[in-house]
DNA sequence: CGGATTTAGTTTCATTTGTAACCAATGGCA
DNA sequence: TGCCATTGGTTACAAATGAAACTAAATCCG
């Protein structure tokens, strides 16, 4: 077969713009929007996202084991290890040793947690919707189910 | 999209679920993407995701100095700076001084750069390809577009 | 010119993060 | 029982990242 010309002539298969690319496009997405909120956290509250994301989960699920809530926030169990140990030297979180099993821990917030969590809740739901104010209802519920398929899609790459 | 019935006594705004909040699922994905692609090319090329950038980008934009580089890849200047020295040792990169500043140098991918450009970009496409799967075409040209939106949006946050 | 200021890029240092090794409690199961 | 593989969680060490200080070249402007 012929060889193609060196530098020109790509194909459209080859041809990689990084500004389009999906990957790429997710990242910077997801990086913005992440360093505003984050930096609002640290400033604010003195909390960094993985221990944002205890205190968001055992918010709603009280009692959850470090495993358990890595599993939920998706987070390594380091990370959580670390986080926690930082909440509950903080006294936000507290740690007891679970009832069934002498390994694990029931995390549960203390009342400090909990008026954390009571405060920065609302100002997450905000800063959601003011990014989402960008698009019309019927847009978000598009855009919601479709990140809902790529999750999907994703999981197995 | 579902309504939410009001079974605890937290009213709506104050009522923040991690798993749909999304900057959260953002993350999410970007990371599940990252991942697969990142170990795929770390293992394959030795490369990592900001060198693959700067590949990228060069592959289409040679002669493009590092400040350059940085605006087009959305990373800072200190990233850009390792990944190039990494890239300029391992032989893929040149760097020159810049003809109309003697501080700025001018980047083209070697020889060597242009065959691994040649390889990645095809790679990448495909796995784009393979997570854009989950979704029709039409549907793929609606998240594209919503993406744009909520990056420029994102942008001033 | 020539000093002050800005800009391109690098280096340094402190933090963060990831991986692997580790410890201790548990659960099989012969 | 008692041994061994498994599991929950932590620790230790290495690599990646970020902020700030730094070098050197360029620009501004008297």
């Amino acid at each position: 077969m012929r060889a193609e010309a060196k530098t020109t002539g790509k194909s459209p298969a080859d041809l990689l713009v990084l500004e389009r690319f999906l990957p790429y496009r997710l990242s910077i997405l997801s990086n913005r929007v992440s360093r505003a909120i984050a930096t609002r956290y640290a400033k604010t509250f003195n909390l960094t996202i993985p221990e944002w994301r205890i205190i968001a989960v055992l918010g709603r699920r009280p009692g959850l084991t470090a495993k358990e809530v890595a599993e939920a926030t998706e987070m390594d169990k380091v990370a959580v290890s670390r986080a926690v140990a930082k909440l509950v030297s903080a006294k936000r979180v507290s740690a007891d040793v679970h009832d069934a099993d002498g390994r694990a821990q029931s995390l549960t917030l203390t009342a400090q947690g909990e008026a954390l969590h009571a405060r920065i809740a609302p100002i997450a739901i905000e800063s959601e919707r003011r990014l989402l104010a960008a698009l019309s209802m019927t847009e978000r519920a598009q855009f919601d189910a479709l990140i809902d398929r790529l999750l999907a899609a994703a999981r197995q790459l």
